[in-house]
DNA sequence: AGAATCTCTGAGCAGTTGCTTAGCATCCGT
DNA sequence: ACGGATGCTAAGCAACTGCTCAGAGATTCT
């Protein structure tokens, strides 16, 4: 059944095998050199296509973004919670966020959200179930590490955590990396030192 | 004197009142609009100009980013040491940085940087040069507070308190502001208590 | 007054972009 | 066997980009 909501172009099926093909070369091509460089040639280029292709699966190139960033974000999330059923702990969710390959990809699609306004909705709605998820965690966390919420607030714990790996990211794309070694031992210690269950045993 | 080192073409004086209103519609775009959006013909409309001047007065695309990001760095550079040289404490250094103005400018800055590598340089140049400025401050504020560099490096301090409104800056260029207010509250309370001597006075 | 310099502009080039249209070839259910 | 849906493509349009060039006015120096 062919999508024919506002316009009549005919869109090709989703589980197309040439659709997956480009979803993945726009991906690549976000992370290796920013989202200026996804366009409809350079993707279909990289996925060794024809340009028109991409619009033959995707009626713009936002609806392209928002793919490649939904098929992240479900996975990213999934991830998530499957982790966290297996153990809810700080030290989990540390080393979900420690992943840098994720936050320089959310990076880049904060940076698109800023200048496509079409694209920023999706996004936040996302980040915010996400942010929603990873509270209820950390609370549960917290509390069963004998941490109240007086001493501190779970949101704290989570802005601080998720936020100082986005930062990293930030800055090693930048080719910064000064204490951020430093930083890195010192959160996983403070961690270490909160949740002794775990001690330095795996990895 | 017209610059002419590599190219032959003739470059507007630097002190032209022309050359900064270009900067001023430039920065007003980027932040407005994002990076993507400085073209010449924009910024020259902005300007109330003729596309043509952008590139009298600049010999490329990259110098106009470059001279916008410089006059803003020098700035915030030279406020930052005012401000320490007056009062060195954490407490200067939060305010400074929860300025979420500066934040959203130098995230734009890092996400040009990311696809405009001749801009890289620079910019990773002026981060350390204030990375290490900002280190110094944090070393004498947390020594004079009483705190040992073994309870918390100063390289740990620092990360972890700019990291934090570049964090907030970029999520609530997103539109999430869920849990900043008690971050920020936190964070302030903690250094008030780590800082008796100011108080709740001032602002 | 004349020369030289500086500021600015009309016209335009070569390249890239998103996206469309018309149509060919193939497959698939009937 | 045939009609319709599907995958794909050649060709191209209108808009935009950075940047150049030749030269017109204005200003300053001698």
């Amino acid at each position: 059944m062919p999508i024919t909501s506002t316009s009549s172009r005919r869109i090709g099926a989703a589980d197309s095998k040439t659709r997956e093909r480009l979803l993945n070369a726009a991906e690549q091509l976000l992370l290796e050199e920013g989202y200026a460089a996804v366009t409809s040639r350079r993707v279909a280029a990289k996925a060794g296509l024809k340009p028109q292709l991409v619009h033959y699966y995707f009626r713009t190139m936002d609806d392209l973004f928002l793919e490649v960033y939904r098929r992240r974000a479900d996975e990213s999330l999934a991830r998530f919670e499957r982790a966290i059923a297996a153990d809810c702990s700080l030290h989990t969710l540390w080393r979900l966020n420690a992943d840098l390959r994720g936050a320089s990809f959310s990076i880049e699609f904060v940076a698109l959200a800023n200048h496509r306004k079409a694209i920023r909705a999706e996004i936040a709605g996302y980040a915010e179930r996400f942010r929603a998820a990873q509270l209820e965690a950390v609370s549960a966390a917290l509390t069963a590490d004998g941490l109240s919420a007086d001493q501190i607030p779970p949101v704290v714990a989570l802005v601080l955590m998720t936020g100082l790996t986005q930062v990293l990211a930030l800055e090693k794309a930048l080719g910064m990396t000064a204490g951020h070694e430093a930083t890195i031992e010192y959160v996983e210690r403070a961690i270490a030192q909160l949740e002794p269950r775990r001690a330095t045993s795996e990895r």
